[in-house]
DNA sequence: TCCGCCCCTGTGAACGTTCACAGAACCATC
DNA sequence: GATGGTTCTGTGAACGTTCACAGGGGCGGA
């Protein structure tokens, strides 16, 4: 390359990385040899020397070995990818279910492959966290981490009230007796959702009425069997999930409940599941797409030396469909 | 490392590399070190010499502006990215949607970053391919690459066969009168699934039966309303994805048929829309686990200097629920 | 004894960058 | 005409590996 343009290593670094000091000249001679010559540098080569990969791990935490489909995964996913692309920084995938997978995704990061690392769907506890404090790399979550909300700055929505609106509808369309099927209470949308719910319930919000599912549709199924088995007078429930909620309809069917004249059902996540049910799913929507733009801006600007940035969470928006 | 193990560089590469010239005193010091300083070989150093990086990129060709929900593609990028993750190798995600996109997912792999491609839902004609074809980097697609199944080695389902299956489905199921929503006709699934579907009905498969979609709910919506339309006294119908089908399922409800009493509904797919439906919907599964599992062993095949591989196409399984 | 062959080891070079440094060329000021 | 400051350039060293090569020791056979 530098024998293609002319000009010593020194000057093509320079011109190539926006040095000032370069003559317009050698810019130029430089320039024309990386049309012609198809030049596109080494990040190997970059890296070894600077210490920076250009690279970023999105790190799947898988809870237990079934892969649930998280259906926001995608779209989180998707974004990121393309935002990262523009800065030119590369994202690598890893999923991280078992502890062998884990080992390898800290070995991974220990050898300085990646300069950063996005956490999606962790649950309290899991191990990989401390791991990757112990690290000190630079880390933010999409969702917060239970239990670690001060220490690894995340973008999410606001779970909380996205819960409190749906429940405060339910109250509004008249429901007298509501109850809910949260989700898993190691995480943020489980447990954050559940609270919501009992901010505007409060001590309606009985025992009796909550249910925990586990984000599958089989498990808001049975969920649903076991409230109504419990109050069988029930007229409302806030399902922490669309899919959830989706096998809830199934349960009510079943029991020969209609929806929503005998029980209104409200979802959350607004997926593609929730247009597909009958009745539609009356759901809360999470503003997926700019939690995924947050996260990939605090995780850059951590990569840039910046200060830990503050977590940002985000607005829900209530979604009336048919079912509520 | 080689100071921490007393022995020198060329040694310590040898052991970690399984060099069988290396006496196990050898072995064991330069093993005692790695688990004591933590050490981690730098793959920058080494790909810069052995050009060989340790990494594939998965390429999403996602046509148009609009981010289609694709639910394989959750589960085959997991599948991939923990098949490659036993054998140490990396999977970088790239969005190929606009030609900007395509131009940096072209440098980055000219850049020699990656070892292979593995290319997801590509169209026929993107433009991709050719660039692709012009680096001569080891390439596998999940799914056929339209136009060029010759030449980009593939795994995929028996698109064909499965919406043969369903097809026969619904006619010894008593249907006289059956049409189809196709997906886009540039992707496999579009094409094949029409095929399978004019196999078993011949002569039967009128133009005034089949209308084309695109692979969204509404596209079922409005491909199924047409068909009403054109065709009043049809009583079955293949749509060529659960997506569509549920965009079907709710034009039929509300034109006052029911499913399956006056119209059978088959989707394609068993995603998790399928399950969620009312009724719940008979569809054709796919083995998109195995698929994902033969494309990354055909690409590591591939990249180990082995033959061209010959292309798979895995069976499907018609799942029988209350849609038809 | 000497030769040749295995095992095993250390060493120099190379991979393609960036970085720090030294210095050349030019201009302005004293 | 010396001095000092900009602006620009080339060069050597370094990053952490692998690879090819040379060679030391031990052993068996001629």
């Amino acid at each position: 390359m530098a024998r293609a343009s002319g000009v010593s290593r020194g000057t093509v670094s320079r011109a190539l990385n926006g040095d000032p000091y370069v003559s317009t000249a050698a810019r130029a001679a430089v320039q024309r040899a990386v049309v012609e010559t198809g030049y596109v540098v080494n990040r190997n080569a970059r890296s070894l020397v600077t210490q920076r990969t250009g690279t970023v791990v999105m790190v799947l935490c898988e809870p237990q070995e079934k892969l649930f489909e998280d259906p926001s995964f995608n779209l989180l996913m998707r974004v990121a990818t393309r935002r990262l692309a523009t800065k030119d920084v590369a994202l690598v995938m890893m999923v991280a279910g078992d502890d062998g997978d884990r080992e390898r995704v800290v070995r991974y990061l220990r050898g300085g492959h990646a300069d950063g690392v996005l956490l999606l769907s962790t649950h309290a506890g899991d191990p990989l966290v401390g791991a990757l404090e112990s690290l000190a790399l630079p880390a933010v979550a999409c969702g917060a981490v239970l239990g670690r909300e001060g220490v690894i700055p995340y973008a999410a929505a606001d779970d909380r009230e996205g819960a409190r609106q749906m429940t405060r509808y339910l109250v509004e369309q008249g429901r007298r007796k509501i109850a809910t099927i949260t989700g898993p209470l190691d995480t943020p949308g489980g447990l954050n959702r559940l609270e919501g719910f009992c901010d505007v319930l409060g001590r309606k919000a009985t025992k009796k009425l909550i249910a925990q599912g586990d984000y599958t549709r089989h498990g808001g199924y049975a969920a649903m069997l076991e409230l109504l088995k419990r109050a069988p007078d029930l007229d409302g429930v806030f399902v922490g999930s669309d899919l959830m909620a989706a096998g809830a309809l199934a349960a009510l069917r079943e029991q020969g409940r209609r929806v929503p004249e005998d029980v209104a059902v409200g979802g959350f996540d607004d997926s593609a599941v929730a247009a597909s049910t009958h009745p539609l799913l009356t759901t809360v929507r999470q503003p997926l797409e700019r939690v995924a733009q947050e996260t990939v801006r605090m995780l850059l600007e951590l990569i840039d030396g910046g200060e830990r940035p503050e977590s940002v969470v985000l607005p829900t928006e209530l979604v009336i469909r048919e079912s509520a």
